[in-house]
RNA sequence: GGCUCGGUAGCUCAGCUGGUUAGAGCGUGGGAUUCAUAACCCCAAGGUCGGGAGUUCAAGUCUCCCCCGAGCCA
């Protein structure tokens, strides 16, 4: 079984910023979730580099194309690295293999009869690299994202013929399970009832992209280009740029996660490019909300931008992780608010799970000579056992439907369970009486246990928090967090042959405790 | 202008096909406790469920109108 996933290709007008860094690891999640469970994953990310927003990004600061893209792509690689993303591939379409590939299907797409020259009139947004529609306020013609002038083209440009695919592209749009979230599937579906248009695949005298081959002069649009990087991050070094490869190396995609602004891109032209190429289709497209901050939209103009430097620099991986999966609906608009960022992550990390871990462990070392102590009898229909198991099915269902929020609470209470039990059980007044070191033992034991339940079932979410814990447990660390996992699927993943109650071995020495996760203090705005 | 989705405790949100005293987390207040990262655990206050009308034995949950917000298409 085999799992391709990808984020969007990000464009190199500019460096990351918060939203782009939220889709990479709610992707990363589900990557390392698919992985833990045994499957073969590929997780791509990448850089779009092409188009004349950026020929004249670098313009205006002064490099060649070429390395403003150099540059920026490179950024974006070294931003996920020290986020710890675990992608496979970062695909950049200027990579000469992915102009191969591009050509190819191009090829194929030109041979179905799909490709027409006609003229193109109307009003570009450079930022958009889109054409409007005809502006209705008569001669201001601005684009209304961008509220910068539009301009105006009139020149020959190949288009696609995306009105041939009108019927397939209906049927694909509305059936189940294509468009995630559900919500956002009537929004396209209004658009693909409108009637498809063919769309322009081409531009005149752009002289930073890929030439169209047998059409002197045009260059590839930007999209169609961008989209087909999905395909060549599939080839691994070494193969040939050949498109009959992909199916042995992943495609179709299981999943594609994209912000909410281009899902038409994804759920609609990226198909009929496919069809034409006959070439199979992605299962899912799933559009993501955007983030704002403390109630304000992000932007240079208004100066509130949360720069993921800043934000990993002095948080850290986990605490901003925790907080986009666990607090914002995935698929819905989430609003960054501090206070409750260093709430959240306070209470649940580090007083929640972190205390659990840091007080059991203590105990357990302080009492049972440093060891997990005995386990006592009857073990497996311990309260706290029954709850683990309940909880580690719950992760599984919730984290398949993309539920990041779901799981994150399920594991949540399963610690605030194990609290709530130490503090019934009381061991620290117990173990006072020499007849109850017994069940102080086995009491301990269990916490200890959902302490490692917790840790292996953070390993999706917080892989670093997961380690900590996993480490303070003395227990081996999960694979999977390192990339391109190239040895076959084992019949039983280590995650889930560590998710049996009672693995934990008594009398294994427990290290010393120190807090898996500190507080955050944050005295000044981020 | 058309369409879509929202408007539920201070904040973020759950509330399936209408049916006992409208829920959770955070925040706030109080209690208990000392194993622990001044952490954990327990309890409490708090909401005319955007407004109005209607259907019904019964509406946050259905219908209509209006107000506000977001988005898509014009």
């Amino acid at each position: 079984m085999t799992y391709t996933l990808t984020t969007p290709l990000y464009y190199v007008n500019d460096r990351a910023h918060l939203g782009s860094t939220y889709t990479t690891i709610a992707c990363d999640s589900i990557a390392r979730f698919h992985r833990l469970r045994g499957e073969l994953v590929t997780f791509i990310t990448g850089c779009d580099e092409h188009g004349l927003k950026i020929q004249r990004s670098a313009e205006a600061a002064g490099l060649t194309p070429q390395a403003h893209c150099d540059a920026i792509s490179g950024a974006y690689r070294d931003l996920w690295r020290r986020w710890g993303i675990s992608h496979d591939r970062f695909i950049r379409t200027t990579d000469p293999l992915h102009r191969a590939i591009v050509e190819q299907f191009f090829a194929r797409v030109e041979a179905a009869g799909d490709v027409i020259e006609a003229h193109q009139r109307g009003w570009y947004c450079v930022a958009c690299e889109e054409f409007k529609e005809e502006s209705h306020q008569e001669g201001n013609h601005q684009c209304p994202i961008h509220l910068r002038p539009l301009e105006w083209r009139d020149e020959p440009n190949l288009f696609f013929r995306l009105s041939r695919y009108q019927s397939q592209i209906e049927r694909l749009v509305a059936s189940d399970g294509f468009i995630a979230p559900r919500s956002r599937r009537r929004e396209i579906e209004n658009f693909v009832a409108g009637g498809l248009r063919d769309f322009s695949i081409s531009r005149l005298d752009l002289p930073w992209g890929i030439p169209v081959p047998g059409h002197g002069g045009h260059t590839f649009y930007v999209w169609f280009d961008a989209l087909l990087g999905y395909l060549s991050a599939l080839l691994r070094p070494g193969d040939p740029p050949d498109l009959d490869l992909l199916a042995a190396r992943g495609w179709p995609a299981q999943l594609h996660v994209i912000g909410k602004d281009i899902l038409r891109f994804h759920a609609v032209y990226w198909p009929a490019m496919l069809l034409s190429a006959g070439l199979p289709l992605p299962e899912r497209v799933f559009g993501h909300g955007f983030l704002t901050r403390e109630g304000q939209k992000m932007g240079k103009s208004l100066g509130n931008v949360l720069d993921p430097e800043v934000l990993l620099e002095r948080c850290g991986a986990d605490a901003v992780r925790w907080y986009l999966l666990r607090d914002i609906p995935f698929g819905d608009d989430g609003d960054f608010q501090q206070q409750r960022f260093m709430d959240l992550v306070n209470n649940d990390l580090a007083n929640t799970i972190g205390n659990l871990l840091n007080r059991t462990s203590s105990m357990a070392r302080r009492w049972f000579e440093g060891a997990v102590p005995p386990a006592g009898p009857a073990a497996a229909d311990h309260p706290l056992a029954l709850h683990c198991h309940s909880c580690g099915e719950e992760v599984d269902r919730a984290l398949e439907r993309l539920d990041f929020r779901a799981a994150a609470a399920a594991i949540l209470q399963l610690a605030e369970a194990a609290n709530g039990f130490l503090n019934d059980r009381a061991p620290w007044k117990a173990i006072k009486v020499e007849a109850e070191r017994g069940a102080v033992a086995a009491d301990l034991y269990a916490v200890l246990e959902t302490c490692r339940w917790v840790a292996l079932l953070l390993a999706p979410l917080l892989p670093d928090l997961s380690a900590r814990m996993l480490a303070q447990l003395d227990q081996p660390t999960l694979p999977g967090s390192a990339a391109a996992g190239q040895d076959p699927a084992p019949a039983e993943s280590a995650w889930t042959a560590a998710r049996h109650w009672g693995k934990l071995a008594s009398g294994q020495p427990l290290p010393e405790p120190t807090p898996v996760m500190h507080r955050l203090e944050l005295d000044s705005p981020l």
